[in-house]
DNA sequence: AATATTCATCAGGTGTACCTGACAAAATAG
DNA sequence: CTATTTTGTCAGGTACACCTGATGAATATT
């Protein structure tokens, strides 16, 4: 088997992957899906998470959103418990959005569904996929580079460096 | 390194690899994503892609979604080219609903991009990575099940029927 | 032929992720 | 102390994925 059919049909096994995910995430009604971190009210409790505390406006900085937007989401977290809104003393137009503890288990879980696919593999295969994912997550990242060199999205560097923190304390090619 | 532990680790890399393909795919704004073609329209693709030439009404009973959605998705599908409506002739209620050259080539294109994150794998890594997926999408699939031993979900069992024909042609699992 | 069923459409609604424009309160600069 | 900038809010808008209810047209049933 050449090299290139190798690759399509272990992206096809992938693409199943990322299928599977989201057919399991529907069946078990558990979160939203993973995936949701990413976007709306989902981004918000993520920029929380890499810092918390952060002033409405910052977020909608970090965030590359509008501070309408922003408001919205951290207004609709806020109904359902998961951020507080507090204004600041020092400069009462400015408002505090905080993880509440709920926030912030809401974060973990959505890590943590994770793991339970891993069960199956061995020690061996784990280093395996590790090694792997290793590069195949800095290919991406050249790849990211390659097309914004500079990374002028303030959120795409967000998740670059939540990434970086969470997952490879060691790595500091960010 | 305790193998709980390194499964935590193992599952922050796959996190990883999710929002580095997020990241990616935004930054080159090539395809609104692949994961969209589990949702609306791209769902209505995705079935004609398994099977073409539907009527609507089926195409909805597999999607699991009103006849009204559907409609809608197919007619926005339609405006973009990628599929057409026609009356049937034997019973002129129905309208089925064909794939375009534009409509298949685009849902060709959601898998095609991918290879591209795998050209730095060796040949081994790309066979354990393969192996190993299969493990995981095996038990995936056991979780679907065991959530919902029938698979009620006609779009769900849709799903899985697509990822065979299309990845495991040979396995006959389901 | 009259009735009931089927398929699709129209109209209207909800929720989520966004955005622009207008504006007020608070802080800072001149 | 007035003028400007900053932060946030209100109002209103778009697009997308859905949904329910009502209705018309074609087919099937009796």
């Amino acid at each position: 088997m050449s090299d290139l059919i190798k690759q399509e049909k272990t992206a096809g096994k992938l693409v199943k992957l990322g299928m599977l995910q989201h057919v399991s995430e529907e069946v078990s009604k558990k979160h939203p899906d993973y995936r949701m971190l990413f976007q709306g009210q989902g981004k918000i409790l993520l920029a929380l998470t890499e810092e918390d505390d952060l002033p409405q406006k910052e977020l909608a900085k970090r965030l590359d959103m509008t501070a309408q937007s922003t408001a919205e989401f951290v207004r609709k977290l806020e109904k359902k418990g998961l951020v507080s809104r507090v204004k600041s003393v020092s400069d009462k137009r400015i408002i505090i959005v905080s993880l509440t503890e709920a926030g912030r288990m809401e974060t973990k879980k959505s890590i943590q569904v994770i793991p339970e696919y891993l069960k199956d593999l061995s020690d061996v295969e784990l280093d395996q996929l590790g090694n792997i994912l290793d590069k195949v997550n800095d290919r991406i990242y050249e790849e990211i580079k390659s097309a914004d060199p500079t990374l002028h999205n303030k959120y795409h560097q967000m998740v670059m460096a939540y990434l970086l923190t969470k997952f490879d304390p060691d790595d500091h090619k960010f």
